[in-house]
DNA sequence: GATCGTCGGTGACATAGTCACCAATCGCGG
DNA sequence: CCGCGATTGGTGACTATGTCACCGACGATC
């Protein structure tokens, strides 16, 4: 089963069938426990990473000690950019670290090159995956620059939550995923708290009106 | 002359020669004024450029109206990744507008695509490229999230200023600049002024003590 | 059940963004 | 040369966000 990722995954499926075999020859599907740190300073892959299953969470740490969370490479990504950026510089700051179990297919580099030598699909794939991430920084950076932190927060919580409504962090953590302090994290959920919206815990916000929560964080989108 | 950008181009003199008698044949150098769109929302450049002579400056506007510098591209330099962006995302909101007198070789996206295929030093190009871009972005992000403006501002202006220590612009540009608002800027820079670190006149800001500044700027940095 | 680290709450203050408004200056047509 | 409108920059009041110092509550562990 692990050997037919290749059919399973977005993207990839349209490739030409040799590219397909060699894809399948050539890369080692592997499993990681959460909290593994896949990348950071100091630590360059050696294989660009196909996600079958769970996320990796990229996040920075400044020379302030501040940090925050740049971007998740879901399930059914591919994490070219991190790769091709370590490539060139190995001394940026930026770390990937696995949030659950992770399973994930690994192509070393010289295939990776290969690959995109031999196929065109394969270069639409790779340039796509490139300009998704892209433009999701584009996006990212307008956010941290002109939005209103409840917005933010309303629109992270959503993200966060899973079926039953509930995003297990702690305050500390959302202020990491927002690039902000504590504080702001904790009077703002004191704020939507006091408007019924959710419910807090010691490390756990349950979503008690998602409704409200995305009108916020839509209608100034 | 403009026939033998290739090898005058940084980053391009490694390559094969054949590589490079393909590019001086498919590329046609043109010249554009200043304040000419090159792209942006709803026109996609349909050729890659490079940079032979002059800036480009990227941006882009939010919903809200709000404004922000992305990066520029310098001579020298490529816009691979702009252009395959908005190959793949053409609604996307930046755009790019030259600064000064510009001169560009423009690469139909075919021969492009060829030239990675074919050449493994034109993929590291490329790769690096993308790879430098993105760096940026992450530091932009840093610094929008959480340099405080007095640093980002001097640093700025240092950046923009020409030999003789002017930078010709309004606050309403600086305010793009750093995606913040006019009266920031002219705040910031009355402080400055007070320090005796700058002069200003209508439109102009001299820098008169780019020590202080840089020592601001670099200190935190 | 004492202790230590994590988690979250709080007030005071500093910095940055917003809003409304005004004065000075420049370019341009009459 | 004058007058008009647009651009540029200045200002005060207010809000939003970030920072700092400190505190109590909780939970794990021995």
């Amino acid at each position: 089963m692990t050997q037919d990722w290749v059919d399973r995954f977005p993207g990839l499926s349209r490739l030409e069938a040799p590219v397909k075999d060699m894809l399948r020859a050539q890369s080692k599907v592997m499993s990681l426990p959460p909290d593994t740190t896949i990348f950071g300073p100091g630590k360059s892959p050696e294989n660009m990473l196909f996600l079958l299953d769970g996320t990796v969470r990229v996040q920075q740490v400044s020379d302030s000690g501040h940090e925050i969370v740049l971007y998740r490479i879901h399930s059914g990504e591919s994490c070219v950019l991190t790769t091709a950026c370590l490539l060139a510089y190995d001394d940026y700051s930026a770390e990937g670290i696995t949030e659950t179990d992770v399973q994930a297919a690994a192509i070393p580099r010289a295939v990776f090159d290969d690959l995109v030598a031999r196929s065109k699909s394969f270069r639409d794939f790779v340039f796509a995956a490139f300009s998704k991430r892209i433009t999701d920084l584009f996006v990212m950076i307008d956010e941290v620059a002109f939005q209103r932190m409840d917005v933010r927060l309303a629109d992270r919580l959503i993200e966060l939550a899973d079926d039953e409504g509930v995003v297990a962090t702690t305050h500390q953590k959302l202020s990491v995923e927002l690039g902000t302090a504590r504080e702001v994290i904790s009077r703002q959920l004191q704020e939507f708290q006091r408007r019924g919206w959710i419910a807090q815990s010691r490390g756990r916000v349950n979503l008690m009106d998602r409704t409200a929560l995305m009108k916020l964080a839509d209608h100034h989108a």
